[in-house]
DNA sequence: AGCACGCCGACT
DNA sequence: GTCGGCGTGCTC
């Protein structure tokens, strides 16, 4: 028999199928892992292929040399999966494959985990056995009753109590017998509690039966915050469960705090297992092997548990599925839904995408009728959603105020800390490019051609497009009012505690930022300390904006609720939308009405208007009317191929010849190409090496020419020069 | 990704 | 004369 191995190595040049040969007993299966001499050396792969013949001359052929696991690591599912997504995200099978596997798999790093444990010999009667012991080893006289009554216990826990020499001594003696066992490293053990369950409202009731009656494959749950998306989640996922079916649920990489975990591991036990970076490796690999074993049915999980090695899903759902965690920033940059919807339609599953700020993509979806829509515009509490009132910075400026804080923020941040209650300030800091901000009139610069915010360049003084390379000359003045008071990018944390710590001294602050939140567990120290009212103010960036229930804030300041609109992305306004109703939504949760903050430059700006008024529908309308215009997603499929290599002018000169390929491209369909262009890259030297990209914007629905792109640049790559094709990314760097 | 093979420059 | 640079081809 021969099998047809993808080998462990990411590069183009051995991105094929090898082929092995094996023998009937070698356990060799479809999806099993496979150590497999490859040239000189012996390395992993894995079986995607089985056949009884071989094209290749059977000279060459060599025998598979070892099968890894008696359980093939992959199942016929995710074998298609791997292939669709090297098809979808350009990337090779062995990278693919990567994603499906957890990481610690590879190169034998983790196995199972045993512990040593004893018991009494079966063929002993304790008493005899004790006659036989001298009358001063009182230790084994202890250790041999305690068995007796507790059964078999862990060689910790008895050398702990009765020391190592006693243990050994009644071993030598075959008293007792040692056992090897493998235990689970399952995580959050100690989070198990009781949870009563929660009654369902009708509306929530009538959203999990929407979802289970739709035809469409896709519901789109778009329920305003405070609407309960979480219970119907759980009833979905219960049902699934008792329909014998698995369920995947991903959330948001912040989120993963114990929080969501306690609700889950409350209802579902044993049979939810948890798949993200906080783990330790060990207690991912058994969560893993618990899903791909079916000991566990159901997955929880950020981004990447969508691969999860689940058979017979039932349904997946992607709780605030317009979050940008859900796209990963280093290759391969999958989409999650799009993973979703793969796994979803092989088993007739259900997809649940839920957010009460949907991406306009999915939204979009929903209206032309391939999602099905489902709407909880209410809160389950029925409180009113915080008032939000606008501070505008200009005038602030003018009056001479230059603290972070304007009048009304500082005012109503004296009258929550008088009644006790909590506040919460974020600042808005989006990504690392400068754009910059006139603070006089509250105006962006702009791309000419593109509508989106020009980025600063300092090396060359100039303002830069990143989506089609033109290149402005720094401005000195506003191009609107002609004022010369121009600023960038935003404020630190540090710097806005240290001012609110004058202002109020007897306040007790907290700060969260990637600094403080380093370690394992800060987000979710930090958070638990605020909940627990040993703060009464937390400032923090995007982190604190994210689905925590906080009952005694009823104060939040949005500073700089225009930064993230500034953000050279055409994606800004949307997230700019999503940030601040998610903020927005923290305030107010129990008995006392939530207020918030916003302070801006340009307070009449139409994203900040929709969002302060919860108006994500017209919100919606005039950002899609944009995309269209403007041909962006998802309008528009944005292909980038990156050219990178140590030697420049050879790096340019790939780029050139790239180029004038694609061109033929392009003059044969005119009418689809939106953009077209060659530029450096906005970063144009990284590890070493130079960067250059060709960017192209084509009317959505062109896979093919996406495909035919792919393979002209492909064939550029070399050992010299790097080619990286991506569509749709979510930065260009 | 590794590793061998092979063809040109500096050297004891 | 040889030692060693890294461009190129191959791995079932």
């Amino acid at each position: 028999m021969f099998a047809q191995v993808i080998v462990d190595i990411i590069h183009v040049e051995v991105d094929k199928i090898f082929e092995y040969s094996f023998s009937e007993h070698d356990g060799v299966k479809l999806g099993s892992r496979v150590i497999v001499p490859f040239g000189k050396k012996m390395i992993e792969g894995i079986v995607i292929g089985i056949k009884s013949t071989s094209e290749y001359p059977v000279n060459k052929i060599k025998p598979i040399f070892k099968v890894l696991e008696d359980t093939p690591v992959l199942t016929e599912e995710t074998l298609a999966l791997t292939e669709f997504v090297c098809k979808s995200c350009y990337v090779t099978r062995a990278c693919a494959l990567r994603l499906l596997l957890p990481s610690e798999m590879r190169k034998g790093k983790i196995k199972e985990k045993y512990t040593i444990f004893y018991e009494l010999a079966s063929d002993i009667n304790v008493d005899q056995a004790i006659s036989q012991l001298k009358a001063s080893a009182k230790k084994q006289r202890e250790l041999l009753y305690f068995l007796a009554e507790n059964g078999k216990t862990s060689s910790a826990e008895l050398s702990d109590a009765f020391g190592r020499s006693a243990v050994l001594a009644l071993l030598k003696r075959q008293f007792i017998y040692e056992l090897k066992e493998q235990v689970v490293r399952s995580p959050y053990k100690q989070l198990d509690e009781q949870r009563k369950r929660v009654q369902l409202t009708a509306k929530q009731l009538e959203a999990v039966e929407s979802v289970e009656n739709s035809e469409k494959g896709t519901s789109l749950l778009f329920g305003v915050t405070g609407s309960g998306k979480t219970e119907v989640y759980l009833e979905i996922i219960d049902r699934t469960i008792k329909a014998d079916k698995t369920a995947i649920m991903l959330v948001p990489e912040i989120a993963l705090t114990p929080q969501m975990l306690k609700q889950l591991r409350a209802r579902f036990g044993d049979n939810a297992a948890i798949l993200h970076s906080g783990l330790s490796a060990g207690e991912r690999f058994d969560e893993w092997w618990r899903l791909r074993n079916g000991s566990a049915k159901i997955a929880i999980g950020a981004r990447s548990a969508i691969f999860a090695p689940l058979t017979n899903i039932g349904v997946i759902i992607i709780d605030e599925e317009h979050d940008g965690s859900y796209s990963s920033e280093s290759s391969p940059r999958y989409v999650t839904s799009e993973i979703a919807k793969f796994r979803a339609e092989y088993y007739g599953a259900k997809l649940v995408l839920g957010s009460a700020t949907p991406s306009i993509e999915s939204y979009n979806n929903a209206l032309n009728g391939k999602y099905n829509l489902i709407e909880l515009p209410e809160r389950v509490n029925k409180k009113p959603l915080p008032l939000v009132e606008i501070a505008d910075m200009r005038n602030e400026i003018r009056r001479g105020n230059n603290s972070f804080f304007s009048s009304i923020l500082k005012a109503e941040l004296s009258e929550c800390l008088e009644k006790g209650n909590q506040a919460m300030i974020f600042l808005n800091q989006r990504g690392y490019s400068k754009t910059v901000v006139c603070t006089e009139c509250g105006h962006v610069q702009k791309c000419e051609n593109c509508d989106v915010s020009l980025t600063y360049h300092r090396e060359d003084d100039s303002l830069l497009c990143h989506y089609c390379g033109a290149k402005y000359k720094m401005i000195s003045a506003c191009t609107e009012c002609g004022s010369k008071f121009l600023r960038y990018g935003g404020t630190g944390t540090e710097r806005v505690v240290e001012e609110l710590q004058t202002l109020y001294p007897n306040a007790r602050i907290l700060r969260m930022d990637r600094d403080t939140t380093q370690n394992k567990e800060g987000h979710y120290k930090i958070l638990s300390q605020f909940a627990q009212r040993k703060a009464d103010i937390l400032v923090g960036t995007q982190m604190i904006a994210k689905g925590h229930d906080f009952p005694f804030v009823t104060l939040v300041g949005i500073l700089d609720a225009d930064a993230s609109l500034f953000f050279s992305d055409f994606r800004s306004s949307e997230r700019t939308f999503q940030l601040i109703t998610q903020v927005a939504g923290r305030s107010g949760r129990a008995e006392e009405a939530g207020k918030v903050v916003l302070q801006t430059y340009q307070p009449s700006n139409s994203v900040l208007k929709h969002a302060i008024a919860y108006d994500y529908k017209n919100f919606f309308a005039q950002e899609v009317s944009i995309r269209k215009a403007t041909a962006f997603p998802p309008f528009a499929d944005i292909v980038r191929i990156l050219i990178s290599g140590e030697d420049e002018e050879k790096t340019l000169e790939v780029t050139h010849q790239l180029h004038d390929k694609v061109n033929l491209l392009y003059t044969q369909k005119r009418d689809i190409f939106r953009f077209f262009g060659s530029m450096k890259a906005p970063l144009k030297r990284l590890q070493n090496k130079f960067r250059f990209q060709v960017l192209l914007r084509l009317e959505s629905n062109h896979k093919e020419v996406i495909d035919e792109l792919y393979a002209i640049s492909n064939a550029f790559n070399s050992r010299s020069i790097q080619i990286s094709f991506e569509v749709n990314p979510n930065s260009l760097v």
